[in-house]
This record gives C-alpha cells, structure tokens and sequence, in this order.
RNA sequence: GCUCAAGUGGCGGAAUUGGUAGACGCGCUGGAUUCAAAAUCCAGUUCUUUCGGGAGUGUGGGUUCGAUUCCCACCUUGAGUACCA
C-alpha cells in the first residue's frame, strides 16, 4: 500500500475505465448513423464463438485492431459500423447438452453474457445496438429463407449468374433442356418440351431437384455410429474417432448439397478485384483449383461404351500407352473380361477396405489390375490395355485417367511397376528414367499432326482435332467440390422443409422461422435418426401449418420434417449484412440500408477461415447478388489476418520415475521429464512457486524440490499454442485489474505485427503501463491538478507533435500499429524533456492517442475543459514544412563523372544549402577527393552538386 | 513432394523509393532516492579491440558509389495443401 502514499502519483485506470465506458454505453457515443450524406465505413470483426472457457488475451488481438482503426476512421469523419455479434450455433454447447441435459441455449446465454462483460473491459467502440446471434430465432429465421431461395434457384451458364426456378420452368415448358447451358447433376436426362409436358409432377420434381442450386443428393461419410454423427476426415485417427476412439465407418447418406462449384470462375475471378494478401487469395485459387485440359472419349473395343478422361496435357496424346480408371468407376465391372473378374474383385474389396486417408497417405506403394479390355486410341485406333489403380481418384475429373507415361510421374512409375511401354513423344529427351514434366523445352515427335510443334500451338491444334474427329472437346475443371449443408446435429438451423412421398417441399416462408423443437435428450434417435428424430411432428408447430396450408396433401400426419440440421457456416456466411439493418422484420436488411453500407470496407479475422467461411460467404454474396437482393457481389472488400498470440508454458523438471523435480539450472544430465505448470504460478524472472504448485498438484505436495544456490526453483519456458490444457492461458481480465485496459490494448498491439504470430509475455507490459504513467503526468502533477497551459508551443515540441501525426496516419493506415506505439513514446519522452505543457501540442496528442488508449485519452480530454468526447474531434493534419530532417550527400556516378546527390528541406535557402553542403565535406571530399564547387537546385527535395 | 511466408542483439521487434542497422520496449549493469524494499528518475547495453578502429542483418555468390532491402543458389523454421490427371 505503499504506492498510494507516495509522492509518485499513479493514474487510477480502474476509475476511469469503468467511468468511460459507462459514459459510452449511455450515450450510445459509437452507435452508427442510419443512411446519411456521410462517407460511410464498415469495419468488420470475426464474430466469435461464445465457448464456455471465456476470452484468453489471444482473441482480442484482432478486436484491438480493428477498433483502432474503426475509431481512427471516425476521428477522420466517417459515419462507422462497427458491429459485433456471436456465432452461437455450434458442437461444444451441444456436446455439454448431451453431458448434461442443459439445453444448448441456456448454456450458450451464459456463455455470451461471459463474453459481454469480458468485451465491454476493453473499451471496445462497438455499436451494440445491432448485435446479432445465429442462433436467434429473429435471426435464423433469414437464414432459412436465403435457403429456401438457393432451393428455389438454378444456375444459368449462358447469363452466367442464378435465376429463378419459375424461369427454368418456362424454358422447360418451351423448348425442354436440350439447348441449355445449366449447373446441374452429370445424370439429367435431355428432353424436349414435349416430354417434359408428359411427365407427372414427381418426375417433374426429380428432374428441378437437380438443377436447384441446394439439392438432395447420396454421399459417402463417415461415420460414427457411437457418437451417432458424421466426423470430418481431421476427426478420425487411424479409423478411429479422434473424441472416444470409437470405430468409423463409411456410410452413404441423403444429404442437402450446396451447388458452390457453380460458382467456382466467378469466384476465382473475384479474387480479382479485393484487397486481400497474397497468401489468402493463393489458398483459395488452390481450393477452387482450376485446370484447363480436355475430355478425350476413348471407344471401348468390341464395346458400345466410351471412357471418357480429362487431361491437362492432351497435347501429350500420342504418347498414351494405356487407360487407368479408378476402382469405383461405373464402368469397371462391365468391362472386366472374364479371366480378369477375380483378380479385379479381389482388387476392388482391398481397395474398398482402405479408407480413403489411408489411400491418400501411401504415396509410394503402386497397385493395379488389368481388366482385360482395351480402348482404342481416337486417332490412330491402335488398341490400349485398360487398367484400374488407386492412384485415380473417383471423385476428380471423370474417375479416369490417360496415362503418359513419358509425360507424367505417376504414369511412369505405373508402367515401369507394370511393364507397360513407355513411348517417347519427346525429340531428344530421355525418359527412361523418369517422366518429362514441364510445360516448356520441348518438341514433340512420333505425334503426326503434333510433330515438331511446342506446348502451346499442339495444345491449341490437338483440341481443334479432338473437336472435329468429335471424339473430345477443350475443357476447364475445378477441383471445388460441392458442399455438404447437412448435420446429424440438434443445435442448428432446422431446415425449412418437409418430405412428401420421400420428396422434399419448401415451407412457406411467411411460416418463418422453424423453431427448434424440443427434445428429451439431445442425441440421435436409437434408429439413427438425428436428434431432431426426437420431437413429435407436432412440437413443430409452424411447420405443421406450412403442411396444413399445402393444397395436395391430404394426409398431413404422415409427412416427416426435414431432421438434419444446418452447418455451422450457414449463419456465418451472411451476417454482414444483417449488422446494416438488424431490427428489420420485414426483410434481412433494407435495400436502403445495404444501398448505403454496401459491403464490409475491411474485415479482421484469422486465416484459418480461408476455405471455409471467406469461401462460403463469397458464395452466398453472389448468389443474392445475382437475385437482385444485395448490391454486391464481394462481400469483404478488404481483409486482414490478425496472427496468433502464442502462450509461454512453462515446465517443471522431474527426474524419471522419482517425485524429485528440479530446478531448470540443477538439470545435470539427468534424464527427466517435463511437466507443464500454470503459468501464473511462475514470476517475470521464471521462479516457481513451490507452495503454490503443491497445492495445485496435491499429488506432488511430498515431493521434493531441488532449488539453485539462491534458493530459487527456475522453471523450463516453451511457447506453444495458448490453450487451457497447456495451462499457458492468460486471463485478459486479470491484465485489465492490474495494468487497465489502456495497457492491455497497447501491448497487444505493440508486441509485433499484427499479421504475425507472437509470443504472449507478461511481463512486457510494464513498458507500455509505464508509459501511459508518463503520459498522465505530462498532464496531470502530483496534486492531481492540471499541468497543461495556454502558452505557445515551442518550435521542438511542434514538430516532435507534426511527426507523431504524419508517423501515426501511415502506421494506421497500413495496419503497422506496433510501431505507432513507438511513436507515442518518443513523443511522450520529448515533450517531458522539454517539459512541454502547452495545450496546443498536448491537445493533439490526446485524439492521436485516443484509438489506442481511448479511456485515459478521454479522461484527460475532460480534464483540459472539453464537454465533447474525445471520438467527436477530427484527426489532427500535420504540417510538412515541420517535418524538415537532417541533409544527406551521396555520391552519384553519371556519365564516368561522379556527381552527388544531396537530400535536403524544400524551404531552405543558399546559405543554408552551403552549410549542409559543408557539413558533409568530409564525405565528399573522402569519396571525390574534394570539395563540391558548384550546387545546382533542382525541382523537388534533390540538389544535384557538380564538380 | 508442392505453394506461401519468414530468418536482424539476451528477448519482442524498428529501419520510407536501396542511403548513419539495431528505433521503441523488455531484460540486464551502474548511479540517484529510500532505514530498507517497491515504485520512480538518470546513464549504459550488437560483438570485438592494442580505444585508432575492425566485424556485423541465416550461408555463399552477384548488381551498385552504397544492400537488412534487389537478383541467383543453398540452409533453417513456420503455415497451408496433398496421388487433382
């Protein structure tokens, strides 16, 4: 209790935190403006997760940031969203549900409430006044009619963009499907107008289904049957679930698929035109993964079928040597020849027992089976053996492959393995050894019409070949899959939809939202159905009138409701928009609205999201874009991946297979092993505290302790992933109560850039709490009385002010805030050396620093007299004619003479340019061997000095 | 394997278009203050040195009057991705 006492007065953070921010929240000072004549800008944090183990100082890193620079944005004048929400549907609440019986949403309530109070401690210029949940009814509600609208929508080629199925209807009635360009199953049947109007209904509808841009299609998962759910090939080890080790197995299941391949060039094309890094915008390019090639069709000998194969190389077709088709391919069975049937089945089984991770992680193990048949070859018609091998994948291309082996790795090392041959289309390069691979340096030969040309022009003329033989045509393929939009999971969206004869029908969306029913337990049924399967039809109250409505159906009670659930990205994809307008219950966001905040100006999150949610979202922008219903086509125009803040754990030595532990620096060639402790239990200079060990770890409170001469015990330091099981977790909440959440923001920011990941150190944080110390005391003495005057500015002070505002605006403006930090303190350091007090400069200074530490900023600003906040002035212009630094000469070699160039002020006159030139004679006369005679000016900061 | 990013003091990291490398902070050392500690303030802190200087930004080359910055090769680390025909 000392520090209070002392002369040395500390600023009480605590009070006046606590004080702004309640100022803020009643004053609603960062609530945004409707639509108005302001520039507008939208500021975009990733909302999280409200998990129940609270915020480490590692998530608001990028809060931190995007706060900065959504309060600099507003000090510059700009109406500014800055919203924040929760992405509240998701596995752990619904995995404590079935623990605990609690349902998901009490738990996922407190866990928000959490979250809140942890948010509010760090100043945050949220306008909360539109904050939004997923899993809020109000809010679902529109994700369930975006869904409705993709089921209602089929994708046009010819206008490249969606449309509504009531158009694909008319053109079915007119002129059947044979003449359109459309995104659908590789399976529609063609017909004509004729044939469709002679279909029932349920043809009808079977034929639509493949067209809608969400449709029901069968596909293989896995599954565990212990967990009763569907596990992502990350969550399964050794065939094993990665949560219990329970078995998994390969199940075929009806589920709701999301047409995003589309999609996939518009995607690709979009990346384009936003700002995002390099590194993001490469990760989804591979994710789409264009290829452009061909599809050859390859008649089956002594056959009616053709093997159709995509390659990137067809300019490499005469160096086919045979077919590989995968395991899986329709056409395999029928193709087998009879002496070949058993050693294909044989195949076939080995294969199938393999999951798919285990196919993908053995590389190097070649395998394959002749089936017998042979393909002839479109062009010279020789007969070529058709083999499968599980190095084709079913699921890419066609499920089958050219092979080359003289122009493909993977060919060559099959037809080696094989003993197949290997002709050389190659002039001059051996490929005895190994595949020729590149794109470029070669001629080919042994090619008739290809002879002698290179990669390119045999590119453009094979396909003109494949084209008019018509047994190929050029082709683009994307290795983006359509998205699986089905969970077997009860906390979700439920699908607005109900099954009639096995076919699904949209819910009126006036019957929006479809609740949540209510459930006994929250796991799936005993037969397998999702926990959904759990509610009698009739909890579901809005549903049944839906069906009720329905004019032909007669039998209500037998039709089921859809019992999966949404994916955790449905709600995620389009929240944005909600923010612009989130007390709309008429529609997701007005026109107005969206007219005026368009699109999110710049968008905070991590990089982890790349192919997921950033993709997704992308996706759905489009689509509604393409209906008219939003007025863009990019939803993020420009992102920013904030890195990781790492934990620093900390171990404890113990001798092996003893209760000994010792001290880091006692560690003497011992064999032992290292034990993770909580970090708050070990000081700056990485001493344990053994009492307190003991007592967190009662099974070591008789163990011994072998301590260094000082009697300390050191602990091993490692930095690793911030996580709870790692005990390296620091609580922001303990960082608020002992160095202010002013300190806390600047740290995060000063400790690196922010694209990088970082070591979290505590111990740093003096630094920045010191400084913010030094700032109050430049206002405020010992007596706690204001120190800052009237008086004139002196020439120093102002331009160490002018530098600190020119230096800030770039740092902001390109996301460097570390070094803004180090702005601050040099200013701080000058002014207190100059003993500067003048309001003229301090004034300043309080909204340069205000995004940063806005609540000692804020106070201070009080103090100087203002009724106003900090927030409501304009950022500070700086002057350039202050700016003027120290001259430099560097030697210039022109024309075998040298010349010098010499940087100096634009206002500074002759004698003034003698000087500096003077000044650096020492140089000049080094590098020239004497001084400059003769100073030439010209236009800009550059004199040139001749000899 | 492929793609991307990054290698600078004891540590986190600065360095504008190629122009005084190590800003700023932590830590450490010394001093002031204190009965003492904490806190605060001041000075020092890349290495080396015969105190003139010399070396130095992962390694080896190159371009340049001048390179942490640009080019080539290599090494290391991190992230993503994986039989994509």
């Amino acid at each position: 209790m000392w520090g209070v006492n002392s002369s040395f007065m500390r600023y009480d953070f605590k009070a006046i935190e606590a004080k702004w921010q309640g100022y803020w929240a009643q004053a609603q000072t960062y609530k945004a403006e409707g639509p108005s004549d302001k520039p507008k800008y939208y500021v975009l944090d990733m909302f999280p997760y409200p998990s129940g183990a609270g915020l480490h100082v590692g998530h608001p890193l990028g809060y931190i940031a995007s706060d900065i620079y959504a309060r600099y944005k507003r000090l510059c004048g700009y109406n500014v969203l800055h919203p924040q929400g929760y992405d509240s549907f998701g596995l752990p609440a619904e995995q404590y549900a079935i623990e605990t019986g609690q349902h998901p949403a009490t738990t996922t309530e407190q866990n928000i409430q959490r979250y809140r109070e942890q948010l509010d401690r760090l100043g945050f210029s949220f306008d909360w006044s539109c904050e939004v949940r997923t899993s809020d009814p109000d809010y679902f509600r529109w994700t369930q009619w975006i869904f409705l609208k993709l089921y209602d929508a089929w994708y046009d080629k010819t206008s490249d963009k969606a449309r509504p199925v009531s158009e694909l209807l008319e053109i079915f009635l007119k002129e059947g499907n044979s003449n359109l360009l459309a995104s659908c199953d590789e399976n529609t049947p063609v017909f004509s107008a004729q044939e469709w109007q002679a279909m029932d209904k349920d043809q009808q509808a079977d034929i639509l289904l493949k067209y809608r841009l969400t449709y029901l299609a069968e596909t293989e998962v896995n599954w565990c049957p212990y967990l009763g759910t569907v596990l992502a090939n990350d969550e399964i080890v050794n065939g094993l679930s990665e949560r219990g080790g329970h078995p998994v197995v390969r199940k075929k299941m009806t589920q709701w698929i999301m047409r995003i391949s589309a999609y996939a060039p518009r995607l690709l094309a979009g990346l384009d035109d936003i700002d995002w890094t390099f590194a993001l915008k490469e990760s989804q390019r591979n994710w789409i993964g264009k290829s452009v090639g061909a599809l050859v069709h390859f008649e089956v000998k002594d056959s009616v079928h053709k093997v159709s194969v995509f390659t990137t190389r067809p300019d490499t077709i005469f160096g086919v040597s045979f077919v590989t088709l995968a395991p899986e391919h329709a056409l395999v069975l029928e193709l087998t020849t009879a002496e070949q049937r058993n050693a294909v089945l044989d195949y076939i089984q080995t294969t199938a027992r393999r999951s798919e991770r285990d196919r993908m992680a053995d590389v190097k193990s070649i395998s394959g089976v002749f089936t017998g048949s042979y393909v002839l070859h479109p062009f010279t018609k020789k007969p070529l053996p058709i083999w499968i091998g599980d190095y084709v994948l079913a699921g890419y291309g066609t499920g089958a492959v050219m092979a080359v082996p003289c122009g493909d790795q993977r060919d060559h090392d099959f037809a080696k393995f094989f003993e197949l041959p290997i002709p050389n289309i190659f002039k001059g390069i051996d490929v005895e050894q190994e595949a020729f691979v590149e794109k470029a340096g070669f001629q080919i030969q042994n090619s008739d019409f290809l002879n002698d040309l290179d990669y390119a022009s045999a590119m453009k003329v094979v396909i003109e070949h494949l084209e008019s033989a018509e047994v190929g045509q050029g082709q683009t393929n994307f290795r983006l899959r359509d998205a699986v939009f089905s969970r077997q999971r009860y906390w979700g969206e439920p699908f607005p939809i109900y099954y009639v004869n096995g076919r699904p029908e949209p819910i009126d969306p006036k019957y929006l939202p479809i609740k949540l029913p209510q459930v006994d337990q929250y796991l799936p049924t005993e037969d397998g159905a999702p926990p959904l399967g759990r509610a009698t039809q009739w909890a579901w109250d809005t549903a049944k009138k839906s069906v009720v409505d329905n004019s032909h159906i007669d039998h209500i009670t037998v039709f089921p409701l859809e019992l999966n659930t949404m994916p955790g990205w449905a709600g995620s994809a389009w929240y944005f928009f909600r923010y612009m307008d989130v007390q709309n219950d008429k529609e997701f966001a007005s026109p107005a609205a969206m007219a005026y905040w368009k699109q999110v100006d710049l968008y905070i999150g991590g990089s982890e999201h790349a192919t997921g949610h950033l993709l997704y979202s992308r996706f759905w922008t489009k689509f509604l874009y393409d209906l008219g219903i939003v007025p863009v086509d990019e939803p993020f125009k420009k992102l920013i991946n904030q890195g990781m803040i790492l934990g620093t754990s900390a171990f404890v030595h113990r001798v092996e297979g003893t209760a000994t532990f010792l001290s880091k620096d006692q560690v003497k060639g011992e064999k032992t092993q290292l034990i993770h402790v909580d970090v708050n239990m070990v000081d700056a200079s990485n001493q344990l505290n053994i009492e307190q060990f003991k007592n967190w770890r009662k099974d070591f409170s008789d163990a011994t302790f072998v301590t260094n001469a000082q009697g300390q015990f050191v602990v091993e330091r490692e930095v690793e992933k911030m996580s709870k099981s790692k005990y390296n977790v620091v609580n922001p909440d303990e960082i608020c109560d002992q160095y202010g959440a002013d300190s806390l923001r600047m740290y995060e920011m000063f400790l690196g850039p922010l694209e990088q990941a970082k070591p979290w150190n505590t111990a740093g944080i003096s630094g920045v709490y010191n400084f913010l110390n030094k700032l109050w005391r430049l206002y405020i003495d010992d007596e706690n009385n204001l120190k800052v005057t009237d008086a004139k500015a002196s020439a120093a002070s102002l331009k160490t002010l002018h530098k600190s505002i020119k230096k800030v605006k770039e740092d902001i403006e390109g996301f460097s805030f570390n070094t803004s930090v180090s702005t601050f303190m040099i200013a701080v350091n000058e002014f207190s050396a100059q003993s500067c007090n003048s309001k003229e400069v301090l004034e300043p200074l309080l909204i340069l620093i205000s995004p940063y530490a806005p609540h000692i900023s804020e106070e201070l600003w009080h103090r100087l007299g203002h009724n106003s906040s900090v927030t409501a002035q304009l950022f500070p212009k700086f002057d350039e004619g202050l700016l003027v630094e120290q001259t430099k000469v560097y030697p210039v070699s022109f024309n075998g003479k040298m010349r010098f160039t010499l940087e100096l002020p634009l206002d500074l006159d002759a004698t003034a340019i003698e000087q500096a030139v003077l000044k650096y004679d020492k140089t000049v006369a080094q590098l020239a061997g004497s001084v400059p005679k003769k100073v030439i000016i010209v236009p800009g900061k550059i004199i040139n000095i001749v000899q």
